[in-house]
DNA sequence: GATGAATGAGGCTTCATTCAT
DNA sequence: CATGAATGAAGCCTCATTCAT
């Protein structure tokens, strides 16, 4: 169970990324962390920028693998979309999964854009993606709305947990409830 | 009609912090457009965190003004919530108003805390406040869910609208029509 | 009873650079500290040289003042070595002094010369002489040993006491014994 | 025999700062003299405080160790009480060990204290170890008054040196026979 | 005399990136 | 692959001094 060290690389960026943010994290501070030489990171991650991607990416990917399997366990259109929102929350509120890298380097941060980012920003949209099919399949099963068009409810969801998340991880104002109020608000918007 | 260079600096500031960050926007850029020294930089603001922060509380004055006068028209509680929404939305897609300074130093924010930060967390939170009011509004008048908890449902609302703002400004989803899907979706939870 | 500015200025000089030294104790800190407008400082001693002067300068005069008033109550040239010596211990300790000051702009300091320094160094010369005129008047009454020479025998005594109050004041090594000692020192190698 | 970037660093910094001071001798100057580049300086001492005090110690060092040969060869206590005052003035006349730096950088020095100085204030401690052995020993074999108590005794006497040495660097007082002006006043308060 | 806004050179330090070993 | 010394541009901030009011 050894972990190469492009590995280890990865995982202190991570977690880096996620505590201090895109500037405040520094090649220093990361091979430092990793316990791996300085150089070695432009040697298997080109730049610094190219790193926090691929920071973010790895997150988002699990995020994704998970999201998809909560979704699949749901037996109506709605009952997907608040596992959907659930374990979203959970995945946020987990340590471990490092999420704020992906709050720092998805779309919805407020950084400079860049080339490297477009990359995020393409598979940022599976999310969005998993979401409609959740609404489109409710609207279906007729536990959603009819009316609801489902790419524009599945951006407003989206949002809405985009702005729960940072309202829970990075604001002061968080309290333990907020994201099964959200959850509730968002149903309420949804159901039939 | 004279601007003094305190408030050309703070201008110069509102519109770089906007368009390029926090990171992106140094000192020798600020005091450039604002065709004024350097060093009057610190000497009046202090540094560049405290100069930020003077950006960011000068736009949310101004929406704080905008949103209380809105939310007076207004007949109904649910509908001083459909025009608080619509003011948050109007205001953020106004270029004038520089609302990507308030959105990047708000609470909100993917940055590192700070100390300084602190002014801005208490002051941000009176945007919860007068959603607030519009809800406990709309209970007391008949136009929202009798049921529903003003503080908590008041947050929901607010992180669908920041969540909605960050769509429309930041990522590159954003389509006209997103202001208002995430007004319908909130005040279709909102509706009695 | 009442202070002009430009005393109060010299005042919180004298309490800055004592405390601080030369490089650390700036003009805001003065003009804070004496609660008098920052530009007064120029207007009443010319630039920060010229002020370091004027407070180490007038911490000289009332040493010189001192030192001279003690010598006199002595009873013979060794006595008044004596007295010279305990009087410039007790002077330095005296945090009311700001003795400080004198050392940091003395010549013995370890700061860049400079132009105006040079007016420091003949004033500060009268500290050599006054203790000169004492060994002189030891020699002459038989309390000093008869073979030393006043000029260079008075250099190593002030180097002594140099040394010495550095010793109590900057170093954390100082003790309450060493002034005595140094002054122990002194005598025993001077009487006859 | 060839000087690595961060030896040649040291050695410019050791002149700079002995002829210069601590605030006139700058990043740039001592990386171009050193001609090496101003960033690697941060890279391998920390900061300027930092690389001063390895330039003091330095210098501490060499002193120590010429000192400690030169008390070796003395016969009688007293002896080498003279060998290392010699010693210390003929080091710190002697422009190529760069004594002026450990001057300015020692606990005698009228600069603001700061916590790197301690390693400082510890090393210097040697020197008073030293001397005091040697009084010690001059004691044992009666070459030194018998009832002088040594440590308290050798802190007489580095003080006289301290400022002996002050006077002969700084100040423009110095004469060529201050050396043994001090030195001869030191061993007359102490012989037997 | 009194005030403090205004100036801008220059200092220390950070840091992504390169490259010789 | 691995290392970390080396680079130097650029950032923030300090501060003595000037000057209009």
């Amino acid at each position: 169970m050894k972990s190469t060290k492009k590995e280890l690389l990865l995982e202190a960026a991570k977690e880096l990324f996620a505590e201090f943010g895109y500037t405040d994290t520094t090649f220093k501070k990361i091979s430092e962390k990793a316990g791996v030489a300085l150089g070695l990171l432009t040697h298997h991650y080109g730049n610094k920028e190219k790193l926090f991607l691929a920071a973010g990416l790895d997150v988002l990917d699990e995020l994704h693998r998970r999201l998809q399997q909560e979704m699949s366990k749901a037996s109506t259109g709605l009952d997907s979309v608040k596992n959907y929102a659930e374990c979203y929350f959970d995945f946020a509120a987990d340590k471990e999964t490092n999420f704020l890298v992906l709050v720092r380097c998805s779309p919805f941060s407020d950084l400079k854009a860049s080339e490297d980012r477009d990359v995020m920003i393409k598979s940022f949209a599976v999310l969005y993606d998993d979401l409609e099919s959740c609404i489109a399949r409710g609207i279906g099963d007729g536990s959603i709305r009819k009316e609801l068009p489902p790419r524009e409810t599945a951006v407003a969801v989206f949002c809405n947990l985009v702005g729960g998340v940072r309202h829970m991880l990075l604001t002061p104002y968080g309290e333990p409830s907020t994201s099964s109020d959200v959850t509730d608000f968002i149903l309420r918007s949804l159901e039939a």
